[in-house]
DNA sequence: TCAAATATACCTATCAGTAGATAGGTTAGA
DNA sequence: TCTAACCTATCTACTGATAGGTATATTTGA
């Protein structure tokens, strides 16, 4: 695998991650990486194919860093807690939203290969939840219900904070979900003053 | 107040609402009211223009819409479910998301004026919710933490549903929100099969 | 072993299409 | 006669994409 064609996902995660699928050229990643657009066509024959690939391997990296619910001996509330750290340790320090709340809102303009990876996201997060939820003897329509609400309280989170550059509504969002959900309060990593004021600037 | 003025809001607002602020360009809108795309430039000299213009009525149209808290006798739950509503019922019948969940996702990309014009929609919701929440005792950090975690769900379901192209998702994720509010279930409006539909084939 | 063939990763040059925007002309109604 | 609301025509900039060339490295076969 070469270097290059992971760079260009790398750039063009970023981009989509911030400003959507829209938001960027191959001209623009060909000139972050010193060389031609032609070249970047070489790697990624058209725009959905560099898309397709950008989310899928968003897939991949987040199916392996769901921590298997099944196994695990953790309790479900610390377990929806390092859920939870996933978005916002990701934001903090990336200064970005999901991949797929990006793309979900694109959708009209993305091409079927794309949509459906955005797809699988959604499916992925929400059989992982259920799954968990369901563990500790939740009937499934309940537990689904669960999923949509923690799902949807993170991805709102996530966009509101992005958009107010203020990761306090994040927070707030989800102690609130959090607290709801298991009666005690959800411990995060202190505030990076630092992190913040980058988001701020950014 | 010219009628084109307002007939190409609307189509902006519906091009926006569906795949974002690059989806559509002056030409489109031109074609839709059958005029040239030069025209549409006297009514709205740039796109930042027409931008701001539909994300201030919008806000407009959402500060009317809202119920008096301080005045009104409903109870906070009854309040609550209205709000809902206004996003339901308003996703249900024009199968579109939330203009500033749309915008606020594409904000790198957007100009300051309509940043701006977004900045005010999360102010305006989040100190109505505040205010609501706070009518009945709630101290006003909590109250601001329920806002917060309130309009992240409802913005944040109305994008998974809308990727998703399907409308359960958000009544999921909603309904259990309410449910953990006020400790009972929310009643919607049936969902109605043709809007649903019509949601799915868009 | 060494030349021929192949593959990889880039390049130049260019295409047709579309974007937002502007200058300046036309028309119809008050 | 003035102005609001349109028009034609055109500009520059940028988009994704393609054709075809080059240099380097790897593999293959006599």
């Amino acid at each position: 695998m070469s270097n290059t064609r992971e760079q260009l996902q790398d750039r063009a995660e970023h981009y989509i991650r911030q400003g959507g699928f829209g938001s960027f050229s191959f001209r623009d990643l060909a000139k972050d990486l010193n060389i031609k657009s032609a070249s970047v066509h070489y790697h990624f024959p058209s725009k959905s194919d560099l898309g397709t690939a950008v989310a899928e391997r968003y897939n991949r990296r987040f199916e392996h860093a769901l921590p298997g619910p099944a196994k695990s001996k953790l309790t479900t509330a610390e377990l929806l807690r390092q859920y939870i750290l996933m978005f916002y340790t990701e934001m903090m320090h990336s200064k970005q939203v999901c991949l797929c709340a990006m793309l979900s809102v694109e959708r009209a303009t993305l091409t079927a290969d794309i949509n459906a990876t955005v797809d699988a996201f959604y499916a992925l997060n929400l059989s992982w939840l259920t799954e968990v939820f369901t563990r500790d003897g939740l009937p499934k329509p309940q537990a689904y219900k669960r999923s949509c609400q923690v799902l949807a309280t993170l991805q709102g989170g996530l966009i509101g904070a992005w958009s107010q550059q203020n990761v306090d509504y994040f927070v707030q969002a989800v102690s609130g979900l959090y607290k709801d959900l298991f009666a005690k309060n959800l411990r995060l990593p202190k505030n990076d003053p630092d992190a913040i004021a980058a988001t701020r600037e950014a």
